[in-house]
DNA sequence: AAATTTCTTTGACACAGATCAAGCGCGCGA
DNA sequence: TCGCGCGCTTGATCTGTGTCAAAGAAATTT
């Protein structure tokens, strides 16, 4: 853990990557001005945790770079991820004071917070924050509901499918090759990390990865690059009817 | 299903059972008396689909009576409940043309139907609307990320603790005796909508009910009326620590 | 009241995935 | 260059839940 974080911060909304996607997304410049006065950037590493489950929050904010996660731990020590959050995802719930989960650099993330106080106060003088708040949660209501399908009802070999297909269309627009099926790109967990999510155990994750890619479903490159010759494909396995995932 | 639907159906909002949880929480008269105007009652018999998925849906609503699901289909027929409706609970989303599930009754329903143009051009103009569902769709969030811990790492006999309580806890204020631990309710499920629901078979439901009743967890008088003696040891059944799910 | 249908329970057996255990391979610090 | 550690893979075995099958109980129709 001794890698300097020189993560490229934006110096304003104006640069900000994840601008037109994120809650500002409908802001006019004198409101992107007002979200820079509460606004600050902060940096983890991976495996850092951001915020811990029933600690006091004192902001909510947005996923600049890298991917962070939503988890819930049993007594016990039984995990499972709710959440997976990529750029421009939105973290925090405005009128609550503390995390319901542990929030988790799975990457390395940058993370553009407002204080929540001033936040709050500007959704309310703001509708359309809150409009576009109520969008994007309604996404992600959407996304875990999928998630529960997920979960209750495939098998370990069309959930690793499912992970994987989703994590490639998320970035789609970043690395998918221009005019083909196929599709390239790193996986930004470890394999403990998807069986978290999967309800799986990282043994199970493991053998079912060696499977599709010894059925030539996708290749790999080391252990974190993935190839997906055919989407289509891989959707099938998934378990999605062929464009469901795509194009929907 | 030759039964006559015979609901007592809200002559008007101000007598409305739901009103103070329901999305007009936050509403004055004025704003009652509008919604009045672009609003009706549907009623639905147990069994019976309130919307297809996939279906164009001309209305967003609340359900005032009774207990109606959503629920995803795979192509062979794999089913999983994504959501849980109850009284005051909202369906459909602003913005969206088609319904992404399908909507059944599970028992006899009755929906306060608001035609969506007009509902959406009301939320623009009153923001507090806008607001209130945010807040309602956040906690539908929160309960949907508490669902797939249920679904990715709660064993069978965890799963069937967990769907008790969280009945009893969304009709406590109706059925619970005053001074004491003990709860009785009537499951508005069959034992196939509880296994939908839990990502189980609903032989495996079966057997895990008689196990709980068998070890004294819970009492049943006919199939579907349970008696709970001891909630805390249910919520320890359930897996939860002992008060999170009543007090969190 | 008998017949039919629907919902539920229970049993026997099979199998997907968990658990336990060993070993590989790559990156990193010494 | 070596060795150490961590993430990952693979194997052997065990077990919880699914599958298949039969029959009981309750509700509805005839």
């Amino acid at each position: 853990m001794h890698k300097t974080m020189t993560a490229q911060i934006p110096r304003d909304c104006g640069e900000c990557p994840i601008r037109h996607r994120a809650v500002c997304a409908s802001c006019e410049a004198d409101e992107l001005a007002q979200l820079d006065e509460i606004k600050y950037y902060k940096s983890f590493e991976a495996g850092q945790t951001i915020v811990w489950s029933g600690e006091k929050m004192e902001f909510v904010g947005s996923v600049v770079k890298g991917v962070s996660s939503l988890t819930q731990t049993m007594e016990d020590g039984r995990r499972q991820m709710v959440g997976l959050l990529l750029p421009s995802d939105f973290v925090g719930r405005p009128g609550r004071e503390t995390a319901a989960y542990d929030v988790t650099a799975t990457s390395d993330v940058v993370m553009c917070c407002f204080r929540k106080k001033p936040f709050e106060k500007m959704m309310v003088q703001t509708p359309h924050i809150a409009q576009r708040l109520l969008q994007m949660t309604l996404d992600e209501l959407d996304a875990a509901r999928e998630w529960m399908l997920v979960l209750g009802r495939k098998t370990a070999r069309e959930k690793i499918a499912s992970l994987l297909s989703i994590i490639a269309r998320r970035d789609a627009t970043l690395h998918m090759k221009a005019g083909s099926d196929s599709f390239e790109f790193d996986l930004p967990l470890t394999r403990e990390a998807m069986a978290d999510y999967l309800g799986l155990t990282l043994e199970t994750v493991s053998r079912q990865i060696s499977a599709l890619k010894r059925d030539g479903v996708i290749g790999l490159q080391g252990k974190r690059h993935v190839l997906v010759p055919d989407f289509e494909r891989l959707l099938a396995e998934a378990g999605d009817d062929a464009d469901g995932g795509m194009l929907a």
